[in-house]
DNA sequence: TTCGGGAGCTATACCGGTTTATCAATCCCT
DNA sequence: AGGGATTGATAAACCGGTATAGCTCCCGAA
């Protein structure tokens, strides 16, 4: 027989349908070795609950979405999102939920498959990232009232549940060292500044200059790409009084920077120190290694999907958990200034 | 009222719930008229039709899945993946197929997750990558009856349909190319001998190699990491007689070479030229840039989709599809020997 | 002795679709 | 005009679970 279903498990058991389903989830009704004997009756037949049966008598289907709105172009250079992506899956895993990944072109798309997704109900809930400032997919959510959690965005005030790291706290770590070397002159290239963390970069680096006595801390903003992160450092390194040291804001940008540098017979780290804001293979890569900011983007995947799954048992629940601060892991491409 | 059901529209449209569902499904059964105006009345509810329901009475589900066993770690470095999933996902969203993604560590829990989709019904079909050498995941599939293609490996008899690209063309192109730059000491750094692929490339430069009149052409198997691609190379150039060109199985091996030979004193590509067999941002990034062998990797995931939703039409069906052959992209990395 | 109540189980409705058997009305053909 | 085929629709079964009302014992307390 193929695919046993509960009726052939109470056929065998002689017991009734409702019986085999309440031993089968551990809920009372049936006595100690009744259960037992249903237990193992469903083992030996080696019976799987339906998932659609069961999604939809109860109101849950045991998968959760993620939608990426990113060209693909942009996607999967940066080990993040597959990092990410198994992290969230180990903390799925567990309760064996599954998860639905869907990338799309941009913001629209993602938010209508939120209302797809609502409507058809495909997931019980979702997990956001890529947040912008005043990002119009928090008020779809909370009128879809899909459960949701927000990675990389701290809540504040009628906010989705969320889970962040300091970008703050980082961010200050960095220019903190860099001006600890003696670096005095700082350029800061930054990623778009519609995302909450690329601003809450700025700011740190901007509140930070007049305490470290800083002549110059410009943040200069970019797409991301690889190639305005090096036109900007080509911009930089042109100038009169170039910086010393400069951060990027992520590690594509940070190795085009270190390709612009060579190219311009600036020596890194002799006349110019590198950090990257996000640590990957890439960055070990490179000769010199680059000084980058690490996070464990695992654990921070897999704790978005415990956040996530305890929103769907109780949806008035606001959790918004801060993960482990990241570390700086120093390399070759930092030092001292000439 | 929230989410409306077929019974909404019946009561609504004055007709019965089976009339609501032939017109919506566009099956005979009701009259134009009818037909119409059930449309108009469920466009207006914005009804959506509620996947587990129609997975319980059809026995499709709407969704397929891919399973990607790779430690987290090496993956995301390369672009691969990420360009694949968007494509294969564009090939579904036309039928509006979801797509249900699993990173797993070996080979044994891809396994034990087809056989946990099958008895839960929560895939139609799947995709598979990384085909093996007598890969045990094929009988697995057949015996689960579960559809399923294959990416990268030309299904040969009692095999499953697939979707592959001409590796070995590709590889000759290589090949011909750097002998005809004058190179007759050429080596291959390549990935694992256990993938297909891996072998299929690793045979076309055997079998070139006479042809072409090469001195030496050795083909060193690796595990695809950086260290193993530096490793490997470090060794080559070591050599007495090195080689002058290197052809790596990958972007990110390439990377590392590039890494080693500057580390040596190699210059590139004066002393010895370097191409990487699979392109991303990660060779154009580089300094030289690397000529790489680009593929369509989009398009192959696109394709990929197409496959698999015929065969779930028609599970009798054999399609193995060639893709479009990958092109010799050439860049700053390759040269005449000195 | 009677009644209340809980434990253990059955029967059945239900979730939201699809599918099939059935039926009335109409049309066609001889 | 009568009989068979076709059209347009309905009612009901069904998919595989979950939830609930209700039934039967059996035990203990009044």
């Amino acid at each position: 027989m193929a695919r046993p279903t509960i009726a052939d498990i109470a056929l065998r058991a002689g017991v009734s349908k409702g019986a085999v389903s309440f031993a089968l989830n551990g809920r009372p009704g049936v006595s100690e070795a009744t259960r037992e004997r249903i237990l193992r009756i469903a083992e030996q037949m080696a019976w799987r609950p339906h998932s659609a049966a069961r999604a939809l008598g109860a109101s849950r289907v045991d998968s959760v979405g993620m939608v990426i709105a990113r060209p693909a172009r942009t996607l999967g250079v940066e080990p993040f999102f597959a990092h990410l992506l198994s992290g969230v899956q180990s903390g799925l895993s567990a309760e064996s939920i599954s998860l639905q990944l869907l990338i799309v072109e941009d913001t629209e798309a993602e938010i209508e498959m939120y209302k797809r997704w609502t409507s058809e109900h495909r997931v019980d809930g979702v997990i956001l990232v890529d947040l912008t400032v005043r990002d119009p997919r928090i008020d779809e959510l909370k009128a879809l009232e899909l459960p949701a959690v927000v990675i990389g965005g701290r809540g504040g005030k009628g906010q989705l549940p969320s889970v962040w790291a300091d970008d703050r706290d980082a961010m200050l770590t960095i220019v903190e060292y860099l001006a600890a070397l003696g670096h005095r002159r700082i350029a800061h290239v930054a990623g778009t500044p519609i995302f909450q963390h690329t601003q809450r970069r700025i700011r740190a680096v901007r509140d930070a200059a007049p305490r470290l006595g800083l002549l110059d801390a410009p943040s200069l903003t970019t797409d991301f790409s690889d190639a305005e992160g090096a036109a900007t450092t080509r911009r930089l390194l042109a100038q009169a009084d170039r910086p010393t040291a400069i951060v990027y804001d992520s590690d594509v940008m940070a190795v085009a920077g270190l390709g612009v540098a060579m190219e311009m017979g600036v020596s890194v780290p002799g006349d110019l120190s590198i950090v990257a804001f996000d640590d990957s293979i890439l960055t070990q890569l490179m000769h010199p290694a680059l000084t980058a900011m690490s996070r464990d983007t695992f654990d921070f995947g897999r704790q978005a999907a415990e956040v996530l799954l305890s929103v769907i048992a109780n949806p008035a629940t606001m959790i918004n958990r801060r993960t482990a601060d990241p570390v700086l892991t120093v390399r070759e491409s930092t030092a001292p200034p000439a």
